[in-house]
DNA sequence: GGTCGCTGATAAATCGGTTTATCAGCAAGG
DNA sequence: CCTTGCTGATAAACCGATTTATCAGCGACC
């Protein structure tokens, strides 16, 4: 059961372990067309691959792209990155080597020369949520952030797109004729860079529908379910007639508290009251009820990104980062202003 | 900027490789106290530390540990897995290469032989659902099963106490009164193993505690909030005699439909109707109003124990596997049923 | 003085490949 | 006949560590 060396291929074949080795991984060479097609018959035979810890010693490239991120655990997000990176690395022929931080940069430091230390070919550096930080020292030349991007730039990056994000979900709105549009933005401690981003695309998109945008309709909630039940109330308490009829949560669960918020008030949703989320989060938004209309967070898409970048399989700037495109995803939550048509057949009076 | 080798680290020490290797590795010999402080100091002025691929070619230990999956990216529950295990392997100084095979048996068999050809230290199975499996070929011995196990046995293994926890759901709805308790089970084609012991728990607890299950309480439910309502809407079809006070839902999904619904219909939790779930799912068990009583997976917790066992620092049976608490999580959504005393005050007449 | 035993350290083999410089053999050309 | 050039293949160095067998030096003992 011992494993089968390149000296063994060579004896059976007849050649030297050299020969075997240039006519396997199809370095030019001299080597007569009979006796490559031996080689390869009799590797085949003995079912031979080579122990790549000793290939690797020799050529310096392991096949390894070291994938360090905070907090895998927290965030549901996190896992459709890993995923789309993973994918791209494992059709290209390559192994993921994952080391979570858990948020600690002490942790992060040491993952990261451990990692050159091991060889890697590459490395992506991914964060749960969108921002910006420095870049931590030791960091590979090369090195793809994902959904972060280093505050001074020099390395690709690729994050969503959450300017153009948050102007889809105000434009939905504004297109079913709403003009009374909230936002109801993170307020949490220390806000990220995407909730400035589609707060920046729905003031924006109000301002070119002509909407003046009201500072009363701009709230902030705690992000949970919690937060936005308190957030949705402070809007309702405002005088009627500036109440808003459309509703933009920073994110789903914000969008969840506003929903449920909703129900416990006897509030039709979307009869009475729009509203659209963002992340379209898994088992969340499209269980919602009704089905919450959402900007949908494009993880895949941007783990693969990252990893096509690591892999060298494609070019990307290093001074700015790419921008991933967050589709809006459609659903049952966004309707016509009631004033507009009967709550029963909306579409009737387009 | 070029790597610094041992025999650097020999020669500014006044040496030879081999006094240097045998004193950093703190290997028997007969090296002199003073040399042995010497050859520390420099090496660690120098900043010396071992190429690990060269060492991994001599050695024949990698320091890695192999973590296949299905599927990381379509639970929220994976990361939680993942992170344990590369929690505990990150202590103890190890690397996990990680690979995902999305469902796939042949990019499963890929997998397993590429992690076997890199030599990996020990592998880690991993199952993003409690299953029972045929173990596929040519997994090394000692492989722990996560989340899974092999049917056949043989292997160390670790998943969800589920009939216990599902024991515990039905206590807990037991304890507060309630003598008609639903169970709305998996629907769905595959039914997994957990669904199974989780309704034997529930089976038994009702029996033990004197009271005749009654089939038309146990209902299907596709895993879904709509299922969830579905199910809840057939149970509340039945004559009111004959309506459970108290709900066990198979996973937090389907409770949330059953609160949803209940919102939909002016029926108040806990004071009409209690609800136990199951999963503690994340973003999702917390935020639901009232909060989910639940049962929680220690997905964290089976992750460690695997990868200890995989790094041999836990002693593991093969024979079956091993059973880990899925503690219940008190919140708002159990109280005593509505003929025991005032809804606004449950407990005075306890 | 020679042998033995012990200490402290090292030379060299090894892990399993890749790669470069070299070699044998043969035909062509002067 | 000797050199040159080409072809096909290989010997040997190399990657950077670990580990085993060996060695030098020295004191003790008979």
């Amino acid at each position: 059961m011992a494993r089968v060396r390149i000296a063994d291929v060579a004896k059976a074949a007849g050649v030297s372990p050299a020969t075997v080795s240039l006519v396997l991984n199809d370095a030019e060479s001299r080597i007569s067309d009979e006796t490559k097609e031996r080689v390869r018959r009799v590797a085949d035979e003995v079912g031979y691959s080579p122990n790549p810890i000793a290939r690797s010693l020799r050529t310096r490239v392991t096949g390894t792209i070291g994938l360090v991120s905070d907090r895998i655990a927290t965030t549901p997000f996190a896992g459709r990155m890993l995923a789309g990176a993973q994918e791209v690395a494992r059709e290209n022929g390559r192994l993921v080597i994952l080391v979570d931080t858990d948020g600690h940069p002490e942790i992060e430091s040491d993952a990261i020369s451990t990692l050159v230390n091991h060889n890697v070919d590459g490395m992506v550096y991914a964060s749960m949520y969108h921002r910006v930080l420095p870049a931590p020292a030791g960091l590979p030349a090369g090195t793809v952030f994902l959904d972060c991007r280093p505050e001074d730039g020099g390395f690709p990056a690729v994050v969503p797109d959450d300017y153009a994000g948050g102007r889809a979900a105000a434009q939905e709105l504004v297109d079913a004729g709403h003009r009374r549009i909230a936002y109801i933005d993170d307020g949490d401690d220390d806000r990220p860079v995407a909730a400035q981003l589609r707060l920046q695309g729905y003031r924006d998109v109000l301002t070119e529908a002509g909407i003046e945008p009201d500072a009363a309709l701009h709230v902030f909630a705690e992000t949970s379910a919690a937060g936005g039940q308190g957030a949705i109330g402070e809007l309702w308490a405002l005088p009627e007639a500036q109440r808003p009829t459309g509703v933009f949560a920073f994110n789903d669960r914000i969008a969840a508290g506003v929903v449920m918020w909703a129900h416990r008030h006897g509030i039709r949703i979307p009869e009475d009251l729009s509203i659209v989320g963002y992340d379209d989060q898994q088992l969340v938004a499209a269980e919602l009820d009704p089905p919450l209309t959402t900007v949908s967070l494009p993880h895949a898409a941007m783990g693969r990104w990252a990893m096509e970048v690591a892999l060298g399989l494609r070019e990307a700037d290093t001074a700015s980062p790419h921008l991933m495109d967050c589709p809006i995803v459609r659903r049952a939550s966004v309707g016509p202003p009631a004033h507009l048509g009967s709550a029963r057949d909306p579409r009737v009076t387009d």
